[in-house]
DNA sequence: CATGAATGAGTATTCATTCAT
DNA sequence: TATGAATGAATACTCATTCAT
């Protein structure tokens, strides 16, 4: 069975002169055009060919930085998610009391949602559906996140600053599904919202509701 | 209000009254086993011929009914929901008082995705991404549905139930994100709500946080 | 996930006018020029869009007929086998003693062989690796042809026609290695061999060595 | 004849004489586990990249030993090929009469076919496809090979121990055949042959048939 | 000379939709 | 009106080979 090497090898294959591409830079080009076309037209939507020829790279380099599309997606998802998760701890250092931190809790994901739209979309719409996700990276990143908004909520029954009769998760349900809701809107209808606004009254909301 | 639907309750439901019968039926049978598959494979996993099959109809019947597989699900989406909201109108005659109106909405509306995974899996996840979904009917009912709620909550403002410092838009949000929430993590994980509980818990969290 | 579809139902796909093709003819046709190709370029040197176009076929017809292209391969070698099989068949009817039977055996397989080269290559080159082969129906025929002439020599035995202290296998061995030889020659270098000639040599030695 | 082999003995086998021999050593440990592969996997199922892992080489540098795969096969075809002619020459020395050199021809070519069932395989299977291969130095060595067995015939005929009247080709068919039918069962089902026995069996039949 | 990252051409198969009967 | 065979566009991934260092 030699016979497709034999074909292919009968002309000379040249191809105009390649520069080197500095790898790392590469890897990071990759991932942001990928990020765009995502969001864009989403992951069923976008082909591997488009990432390629928007990055500038041969369709194979692809292949060379990420094994496969979906493991693309998943590296795009972390990349983001781990920069929030250090925007955010960043962000609660030095505050005091577990509704002074859940409200930046609140306010440092709606502000990240409002900067990068990639996520919300992705986490919300996408990524759920493939049961790979499960198994990522990205996804044990968020199942922190929720546990630590989670760990706010008891801390704040714990010091008495939330009353000890509410069912926690559904106080996160409320949390998460008022930020969802909120970014949602804007994912999807470009209605932009004011992050500082919403905190405010998302807060103003769910903390009447649960304050001791 | 929710009053559109009265009007449309005088007549049975046909929307095209003058196609023969047996049309009509295999309509709704091929509207059954495709909500069936998508709830189990999802879209994208759902192929014409799987649904023409599983309906006992030649595949070209399809497309006689429906001009494409999208205009499909939305067909069924646009029934499912067009069947939820007359269920939700009943549900809601002689409720007196904002407040109570509003529990009945929240718990009519867990019930009801209780039952059919379908809407709750296409409506928070597959049709969202879909441009064409936000000219279908399906979006026009939920559009109005979301109206409703809203209108609720007026009516609790102005009848004093509801705190006129509260803003609707927002307790919508906590509200329609905090059942998505709760729907959500059955829909993907399979760990079933029970739909009276949830409804006293998030009421009990939303009615503290807006009661005047 | 439905962003794919929609956006190639985006513009109206229109092709030319297609005549539909009379789906027996078709088949035949396609394993009429599969195996011309085959016989050409070897089976990874061929291309199922080759194929296709050779047929006057879209791509797509030819996964209608056979699930794979392997399947084809098997389906083109079958179809040969089997009309060699009835041919032979036939040729040894009315014949007496089992040398005059090995020699009429011998004579049709060199006379298929010469008229089928495709025959001759795939089952000689490239079958023999594709383990899918020793499953398939053209592994049967094969093998109970094998057998035919198993038979034909223990016949020869038990008449006394063939000397008792042969090993059976190994004069099979040495018929068709002989004919392989024989065909394998012309069926790669293109150099004709005369059937009734060759048939003449082969029996000649193999009966001398053979022969009570 | 076998005469050239024996020019080349005084020397011993160094092609590239000058080359340093780290890269001697390379070019054998590259030849080595490519045949372990291909034997393994065959042609196509072997990747280059798993050649030079094995081989402990960069990938590079297959390319500078070996310009194209294709041409690693055959290289490592025709040292193998080059070995057993050495073999066999010096099987042949000191024997007389031309039987009982064909009997030894034959026994030597089981016995390292036997051995070496990357040469069986390759040989019978795989280049016989590819019209490279008739371009080759390691066709050259088969023809030579071929017609050495041609001469030992012709030798036969000329000292009156093979009848006249036999067809030489005919019978290198034969013996060529006989050969590679009990090689091939070998090859392919593991069902391993012995190399005495076959001999004895294969020259008893044979020379039955062209004892003068 | 040696390297190994970069390259991009190449390919079997699926499936929504059409249209000749 | 109903059919279902026919259609062909669309797509992720591999791997022999090159060439800048």
């Amino acid at each position: 069975m030699l016979i497709r090497r034999v074909c292919r090898e009968g002309g000379t294959v040249k191809k105009k002169a390649n520069k080197r591409q500095p790898s790392q830079d590469r890897r990071e080009r990759i991932l942001d055009v990928a990020r765009a076309l995502f969001e864009e037209k989403g992951y069923q939507g976008t082909t591997t060919a488009q990432i390629a020829a928007a990055a500038g790279v041969p369709e194979g380099t692809l292949f060379e930085d990420f094994r496969t599309k979906r493991d693309l997606v998943f590296a795009v998802l972390e990349r983001d998610i781990e920069v929030y998760l250090d925007f955010l701890e960043l962000q609660l250092r030095g505050i005091e009391g577990a509704l002074n931190r859940i409200r930046k809790f609140i306010w440092s994901h709606l502000y990240t949602w409002r900067r990068r739209r990639f996520i919300a979309r992705f986490l919300i719409l996408e990524v759920r559906q493939d049961p790979g996700y499960y198994q990522s990276h990205a996804h044990d990143l968020m199942q922190r996140y929720n546990e630590d908004l989670m760990g706010l909520i008891k801390e704040g029954i714990e010091e008495g600053s939330i009353r000890a009769d509410v069912n926690a998760e559904m106080v996160r349900n409320v949390i998460f599904g008022g930020i969802e809701q909120t970014a949602l809107h804007w994912a999807l209808k470009e209605d932009p919202f004011d992050v500082d606004t919403c905190t405010k009254e998302l807060c103003g909301l769910v903390f009447r509701a649960i304050q001791a």
